[in-house]
DNA sequence: CGCCCAATTGAACTGCATCAAGATTCGTGG
DNA sequence: CCACGAATCTTGATGCAGTTCAATTGGGCG
């Protein structure tokens, strides 16, 4: 147990992506690092506080009867999650990459402030509504697509979200594994659907966590 | 074309379902009466409005290009839908049931009600995190589950929703090809399960729309 | 009563899971 | 800096759940 769960980092350098959200939300905000597994809140815990990725990815899951660990959502920078309308969390959500930077908000307090102020409770709602239609999004993918639109999907969205322009290729935060248990399919199939799209010339493996898009 | 895409409805005579909500966002509705298959709102189209389900039922869905529709979700009475953070609707949604009720809201006025009444703000807030919340089971279900869990699943998600005490079993507002779409598997692999379900004497039944839920 | 759509059942095929065995990569400590 | 061990990733072979195509039955409504 190298870092206890959630250390706290100073508030210095502030990534650019808090910088978007309203000042007075922000303000409520305080940072921790994790380790890749770690949970950032667990199923049945008190839902007293709401977070947002700043850096890294998180996802939510849900442990299963057999052991598996199924993924219902994966939030990248920017994305807001751990609302609700229940007291206790039905789902945990843990860092998929090391190092993952997340911002905590009491729950209490922001929702004083979105009673107060009309901008901050827009913002929430949006937020809200936007991992509405990514879970909807994924739901058409899961439900409609073969593994290897499925996989292809998925890269084509990882870009979108984590592209950096620096053009040498986009660096996967995630393990095979996470991949299948997000797509609902095994590990195995998606290594397949990796090759095979390299070989079709839709991608370009650089390294296993390291990949390049060519084309659409 | 008998009837015209939502016919207004005379407010005397309120379902039970709206007397839960609050009186000021009740206040703000109109009722429309839709037929089967007829479309609520449409791909494209401005998200200008909010609605509720008040009696039948609605489906979120997209047409796909090879010309099949894939639903999304799927509505009871007491649902809220149509809110986005768009300008323009991702998906559609219509009615699956003959006769469905729907309360319709102006989106701006809604929006300027929870802007000075808290209370409002957080019903549409706990409403939307109930949508989320469906789509996060509903996944799971669609990724986990053999299509005999899923039918199983779904049926009991249903009497949840929507039995009445009567004791003349459940009766199905949709068909075997809606169930086939939300659980994203064939309308024939629907059909086995409801039989293969029967002989194991989970489920009953009393016609090709009325079943009879014995144990789970 | 007869038509039409919905529901059901059957048979052959296939994509993906599973099991198994290597190949690479990465982290860790010497 | 290198070497070792443990993950992670990749590839192959087999079996099966569910799709697809096709035909038949059944119910509801004019």
């Amino acid at each position: 147990m190298v870092d206890a769960p959630g250390t706290p980092i100073a508030l210095h350098r502030l990534p650019e992506v808090l910088t978007a959200e309203p000042a007075r939300l922000r303000a409520l905000s305080h940072l921790r690092r994790f380790r890749r597994e770690q949970d950032i809140y667990v199923q049945e815990e008190r839902t007293d506080t709401w977070y947002r990725v700043v850096s890294g990815a998180a996802c939510k899951y849900l442990m299963r009867t057999d052991g598996r660990r199924q993924l219902v959502d994966i939030y990248l920078p920017g994305d807001l999650f751990g609302f609700t309308a229940r007291l206790l969390h039905r789902f945990a959500v843990q860092a998929v990459a090391e190092g993952t930077l997340i911002a905590c908000y009491p729950r209490h307090r922001v929702e004083a402030l979105a009673e107060e102020d009309a901008e901050t409770a827009l913002e929430i709602r949006i937020q809200i509504v936007e991992a509405l239609e990514r879970l909807q999004e994924q739901l058409l993918v899961t439900t409609t697509m073969t593994a290897q639109e499925k996989v292809r999907e998925f890269l084509f969205y990882f870009h979108r979200r984590l592209s950096t322009g620096t053009g040498n290729g986009l660096a996967l935060p995630i393990s095979r594994y996470d991949i299948a248990d997000i797509l609902g399919i095994s590990a195995e199939t998606v290594c397949r659907a990796f090759t095979d799209l390299q070989e079709r010339g839709v991608i370009s493996l650089l390294g296993p966590r390291r990949i390049r898009i060519n084309r659409r």
